[in-house]
DNA sequence: GTTACTTTTTTCACATTATGAAAACTTTTT
DNA sequence: AAAAAGTTTTCATAATGTGAAAAAAGTAAC
């Protein structure tokens, strides 16, 4: 066993960062790690489940599995469950991936996302969250066109008259909807919901449909689209929107540049740690 | 050396399972998943680290700890940004550590209970669970108002020095508590109950009365109240508070408050299958 | 209660493979 | 432009992860 460990290359010296053949089997990962993580990875996705589930389920011996677990076990990684015998997922895993949620905000996460929804647009491109019945703009990047929406950071529109508003009155509760709306709603153009039942149809259609139309709301010749931002908890924490003048967004327009907006909603929404979940929950 | 191994027994198979040599070094965890896993843990206590920031860090050779990150980033556990070749802790390692949350539920089930006591309290309301001694802060609702307690997910604090943490203390074996305090309180503030003393009357009042107080214990001018979770089998394993500044959180309103704080807990209580029972239990 | 069955835990021998050192590559600093 | 600092990569060997089977422990059956 001295040798045929070199396939041959006698005695090139061969030392430092060659090919790293670029086949699919890296050379540069750990495999008992990486099995490791599979082992994690059925956990959390099965929930709960016992050893030989988990070793039937991953064609592994009971053995190495075992192994796994209660190394991750001593980090608090997995638990188990004496009397049922059931490994879960530990607190100490939930401390660890709890970090990744510091790490970036809001804004930090939605810029680059912004830019790029702007580029494939062609509008202004904005952020906005809920702030005490408005939107509060936080952040924004403009078009190059010279004939531009505009509305620096900082901001505040009522949430009836604008797309990111009604994005997310529209995944509100029924009842902050008519508490908000009794609070009276400013009738700013001709257009403008400013009636509970108006509203109220147009958010529903909103939620089924999962992007919003600010068809010239709040300023006449002004047209914007929205979607919601979900966070971890799949709950609606943010919109993201696109606006420009009645003459580029048009009616004709509106469903293709929906569909950017939505997909970068969906950016940020995942990189915010969100699991993309099908809207609609009663 | 052949001998002394096996206290008498001469030739004895001695396959299966005998006695684990109750040293230390358990011969049964997988060391190279050990050492990743405390590269995994450096990272996180770092939030974000270069290579060689983790090598020196726990003396391990660079490229044994490339192996580690690359192997993890393959599953999403860790990130690395290329510019400027930090590594952090990926979306997956959330995504894995939030089934932990997932496990009882008790998550799911507070969120809206949380968002109603603040909206209630006008505070910052937090759902906690203990880990080694410490109250895991999982989840959060934070107010409106501009001055704000503030902690995000996975933040950690010393039982004895936090609301939720005296109120699953408070309920806890007097065997515990002893346990507890003879690893050493830290004195935060000069009004931390730090003495076994102190803080066992404090928590017999905190039992018969329902509730916690945390009185600046922690931080000077953050004040703090908390109740107890209990399980379906009667146990408490969980604890829910709102904290706000002293200035709004006022001796006089603490009881008003803390009417709150304990339907709120009882209604999560009850979501979790529990009955609730007339506090006192001997 | 005893027996049979199932699942977890441990041991052993061997081959896989994880590892450090150094070399090559890359990027930043001087 | 040269040098320094930090990263990836390769190789050979020692370390160690692995499966199979045996033992322990718990559960169901009788």
């Amino acid at each position: 066993m001295v040798l045929a460990n070199n396939q041959n290359a006698p005695e090139r010296k061969q030392r430092g960062r060659p090919r790293a053949f670029d086949d699919k089997t890296d050379q540069n990962i750990i495999k008992s790690l990486d099995r490791a993580l599979t082992v994690l990875s059925e956990l959390a996705t099965l929930d709960h489940a016992t050893l030989t589930e988990l070793s039937t389920h991953l064609n592994q011996a009971p053995a190495t599995v075992y192994r796994v677990l209660t190394t991750f076990a001593q980090h608090g990684i997995v638990e188990m469950n004496k009397t049922t015998q059931m490994w879960y997922i530990g607190p100490n895993a939930f401390l660890i991936g709890s970090t990744f949620l510091r790490r970036t905000g809001l804004v930090d996460v939605s810029r680059p996302i912004l830019r790029d929804l702007m580029e494939r647009t062609g509008e202004t491109a904005n952020l906005g969250v809920e702030k005490d019945g408005s939107v509060l703009f936080i952040s924004q990047i403009e078009t190059h066109a010279p004939i531009r929406a505009f509305f620096p950071p900082g901001t505040l529109s009522p949430l009836h008259a604008s797309g990111i508003g009604k994005t997310l009155l529209a995944h509100a509760t029924p009842k902050r909807v008519t508490r908000y709306a009794s609070k009276g709603m400013t009738h700013f153009t001709d257009f403008t919901k400013s009636t509970l039942e108006g509203l109220t149809i147009d958010l529903a259609e909103i939620k089924s449909r999962g992007y919003s139309i600010d068809d010239e709301e709040r300023n006449l010749g002004m047209r914007c689209i929205a979607a919601p931002i979900y966070d971890v908890y799949g709950e609606v924490v943010a919109g993201i929107s696109v606006s420009g003048p009645t003459s580029r967004v048009t009616p004709q327009k509106v469903f293709e540049l929906a569909q950017h907006v939505t997909n970068a909603a969906k950016a940020v929404s995942y990189a915010l740690g969100a699991q993309i979940r099908p809207s609609a929950v009663p």
